[in-house]
DNA sequence: TCATTATATGCCTTGACAGATATATACTTC
DNA sequence: GAAGTATATATCTGTCAAGGCATATAATGA
């Protein structure tokens, strides 16, 4: 599990990046949130912490998890010429890929 | 194979992809650049076409493959929010974080 | 110390998917 | 129409990962 392409392909992982996106969530919490059993989600927490979207910090029994967005950029930069296409109009994209033709 | 997260997850379809935003290609061009077997590609081409990024047109007996990238758009939104982070510099994020805390 | 709470980890099963090989299909050219 | 070219599909196999269950670990409180 290296890029962060794959760490996003799978939707429990997306779904606990935007809760952590609202500020720092213990495991418990992020449990009741996704309904689904304890082990399952700290298998996925325990991937976005090794792909260094997240840290853990201890708080009593509790492990409290903080999201750390930076390692997302990969994915935004390989998106960025694609994401031009559809900002200057579709049409735009078209004469693009005409002028392009092998 | 439905989001089209799920689908940037496999780094064959990201480099179909990247080779289609360079303009139209055909199969055994697309074979030639990946240094793939005709199969492989072919198939993760029918993937990208089912999932509306590509679409095919008959030149003889060839088959010309041209980028969708709308369905890109899906990622792009999603990724939205997270850019902002270190788009305002990383500190922003850090007061984010801390202000929302549980 | 013992029970309880909170979380992580190990093992297992199952499903999905990528790539390989073989083959089918379709068009072209001689 | 036979041979060659271009591409798609069917099938097989290995791999890998997700979720479930059981259990280990660690902190707390009585």
């Amino acid at each position: 599990m290296t890029s962060s392409f794959e760490l996003l392909a799978d939707p429990t992982r997306r779904r606990l990046l935007d809760e952590l996106r609202n500020g720092e969530r213990s495991v418990g919490a992020l449990v009741r949130r996704l309904k689904m059993n304890q082990p399952a989600v700290s298998k996925q927490l325990r991937v976005l912490r090794d792909a260094g979207l997240a840290s853990v910090r201890v708080d009593a029994q509790r492990r409290i998890y903080r999201l750390h967005p930076e390692g997302l950029r990969e994915v935004d930069e390989w998106l960025a010429p694609y994401r031009a296409y559809w900002e200057e109009r579709l049409d735009a994209m078209e004469r693009t890929l005409d002028s392009m033709e092998d």
